[in-house]
Order: structure tokens, then C-alpha cells, then sequence
DNA sequence: ATAGATAAAAATGTATACAAAAATACTTTT
DNA sequence: AAAAGTATTTTTGTATACATTTTTATCTAT
């Protein structure tokens, strides 16, 4: 496994130390591995927005809040709303399809969350694969990978996996029934009240 | 200066070669550093979308083209009113003010195209910045960045110089006359003339 | 005591050397 | 002659060692 994904992942589920500099050393030696791949995945991960600089030099993992997550899902909803409009009359069934295996997929209980963040990510892609338009595709994929940071509260304290199901089966629904319109404004509410209900949240706990 | 800002002043002049592998060795030796600062300067311009994989390992500069111009046209116009929108209640004088400073800096001649794309990012970031938005505000920075690899052809062939220079001088005032419906108007137009002119050009010499 | 300057330390940045992987050239076979 | 497999070369990835920068601790002066 990359360690840019471990990294990741122990970011996510809290194992390394927020506020404070992330010491390459320390990493080193925690990855068994030297400092070069060590600085290629702080690179990454701070290019992603996993991490944020701490001083001059060193790089840190940043503490959430509820104006990040809002402003990452007012972001996608604006373009994943453009992007499956553009992409709507081309979906065919094979895409549905494939769409629903991610689905189920994500039924499976052990999964970490890096993995479902992944998963969700590729239920959605599949939607927008007829787009044909790549570079929307590929931003859009950047905000689905740096809302993964929160997943950890939209999952736990939040509860908000099987509502988030239930969503996405109906909107494969809709497009089975050709209905662009219907389609789009369920998009366009799922995303925004996930984002809704983690930015309250997130707001009421910091208080 | 920065080896990053170099590479990327040498992809917008065509110094270096499209299509084909970026070779570390050899970029390590034209800018005399040995091949970590190249790694690292590689792996960074890839995450900005300034270059695209070659094959398992390698990287090469992707061609321009129209698709590539309007995603990134489209998104800038959705994402940068909705900041732009945030924001235009909190502008002060002195915002406005320093936005007047960088496009003084923008009439200069002799700057190199990445100058003076910086410039201009930095023009409408000063109207960005009372919106308090960072998350939002990176990715309207990270669109706009990417934008400057069309820079060549905006300011070449296309002649937008002074008309953009026009229409920024133009927003300031409705700016400074309170007219917030008239500003947002204006900078979407903007956003979308550029857009528009780029891909259409881009859509003719290609064939 | 506090602020500023200076010295020690710790951390990041870079170069060189080596290992692993990928791309290319070359056979061999059909 | 084309395709597949193999050997060679090239290129990227990683480790270690050193240089430079940044941070922290210490000291001095007010």
C-alpha cells in the first residue's frame, strides 16, 4: 500500500497528532522507510489539501471546521450538478451498472474510511464518465477527495450512511427513468444537505 | 527563483517539448540541481494540472485544448462569482484600492507571462479576500493558476490584453458605486468572454 | 523580568550512490 | 514479415550523507 494512503488514513481516523509540525524523521521511522517518499508524500498531500504548512518549513495536519466543509460542498455542488447535467443524456446502462456495484460495495461493513471515501468517490464518477470532460472531472474529484477528511463525522457521530444509501439508490432511479430535471435537484440537495448537516455540527461542537 | 516558477515559465514559451517524457536527468542538468528538486518540482506541477503522466512512470506536458480552456473558463465563472458574491459586502476601500495597485503593475511591458499571470490572480484575489473563504479561495487560486498555460494565446494571437485591462477597470467602479447585481454580472461576463474566445480559437487552429 | 541578540540544536533541503522498475532493442519462433 | 519472449539499457524510486535553513535555548543588556 502507498504511503501516501496510509498517511491518509491515519490522518482521518485521528493516529497522528493534529496542530502540530509533522516531523519527517518521525514519519521516517514510523513507515519504515527513508525521507525521500516520506517529502514525495507530504508533497501530495499538501498540494490535496490533506495537510497545511506549519511555520516556514514544516507541514501539519489542519483542524476541521465548518467553513471548509461548507465551502467543499457549496464547491460541489455547483460542479457536480454542471458536470452530471453535461454527462446526463450520454449515461448509458452499462454505467448504471457499474454505478450499483460501487453500491453495494459499500455495503460491506470493514471498510476503512479512506476505502469508502474511495467508493463513494467512484459511485459518483461513474455517473459523470459520459461527460467526457476531463478536466471538470478531475477538480471535481479533488473536492470528493479532500471532503474524505470529514468523513469520520458524517459516518460516526452523524449517522449518516444509510440515509446517504438510500439517496443514491434513488438517484440511480432517476436516471433509469430519464428524468433530467428530478435528477439533477436530487444531486444537488444530497450533496448540499450533507454539507448542511456536517457544517451544524460542526459549528455546535466547537462552541 | 524557484525551479516550480521556472518549469512553468518554460512550459507557457515552448521551451520545452510537449508529448514527450520529461526526463529528470535532463531537466537536472539544464537548470544545474540534481534530480530531487526536480522530483519535487515534478510531482508538484502534476498536482496542478501543469503536466500529465507518461506512460507507468513518466511525466510529459499535455497539449492545450478547447475542452481543457472551458472547464476551466466554466468553473472559474461558478465558483468565482460565488466568492466574489461572499465577498462584495465586506469589500473596504483598501482592497479595492490594492486591486488598483496590480493592474497599475499589469500596464508594465516586459513581464513574463507568468508574471503577469500572477498579477492578475493577485488583482482579483484583493476582491476575494474580504469574503474570509480560504477553503473556496484555494480552489478559485488553483483554477486560476491553471488557467495561465492558455495565457500565451490570450495575450498573443487573441489580442485580450487591453480589453481585459478595460473590463478590470470597469469592476472597480462598480465596485466602488455599491452596484453589487451590476458587479456580479460583470465579472461573470468576464470570466465567460475569455472562455469563450479562448475555446473557440482553440477549436479553429486544431483543425 | 522582558526584549533582543547570539549560539546551539534540530529540522528541512539537496547531492550522490544504489536498487527497482520500465522502456527499448534484439532475438527467436511461427 | 509479424509476434512474442528475452536481454539490455535507460529511467525512475529510495537510501544515505551532507549543506542549509529554521527553530529553540541561552545569554546579555535594559
Amino acid at each position: 500500500m502507498d504511503i501516501t494512503q496510509k498517511i491518509k488514513e491515519h490522518i482521518v481516523n485521528g493516529e497522528l497528532p493534529r496542530g502540530v509540525p509533522l516531523r519527517q524523521a518521525e514519519l521516517s521511522a514510523r513507515y519504515g522507510v527513508s525521507r525521500i517518499p516520506i517529502r514525495d508524500a507530504l508533497l501530495s498531500l499538501r498540494a490535496e489539501g490533506w495537510l497545511a504548512p506549519h511555520g516556514k518549513a514544516g507541514v501539519m495536519i489542519p483542524a476541521l471546521n465548518w467553513k471548509e466543509a461548507e465551502d467543499l460542498c457549496l464547491m460541489r455542488a455547483e460542479l457536480e450538478c454542471l458536470l452530471f447535467e453535461m454527462s446526463f443524456d450520454n449515461i448509458q446502462e452499462e454505467n448504471v451498472k457499474e454505478a450499483r456495484g460501487f453500491l453495494i460495495d459499500l455495503d460491506h461493513e470493514n471498510l476503512t474510511l479512506v476505502g469508502r471515501g474511495e467508493l463513494n468517490w467512484q459511485f459518483h464518477n461513474a455517473l459523470y464518465q459520459a461527460a467526457n470532460r476531463p478536466t471538470l472531472q478531475r477538480v471535481v474529484e479533488g473536492l470528493n477527495k479532500q471532503a474524505v477528511r470529514y468523513l469520520g463525522f458524517q459516518y460516526g457521530p452523524l449517522g449518516y450512511r444509510s440515509i446517504s444509501q438510500d439517496q443514491h439508490e434513488a438517484l440511480l432511479r432517476l436516471i433509469e427513468s430519464k428524468n433530467k430535471q428530478a435528477a439533477l435537484n436530487h444531486l444537488r440537495q444530497h450533496i448540499e444537505q450533507a454539507g448542511k448537516l456536517l457544517s451544524e455540527y460542526l459549528k455546535e461542537i466547537s462552541y
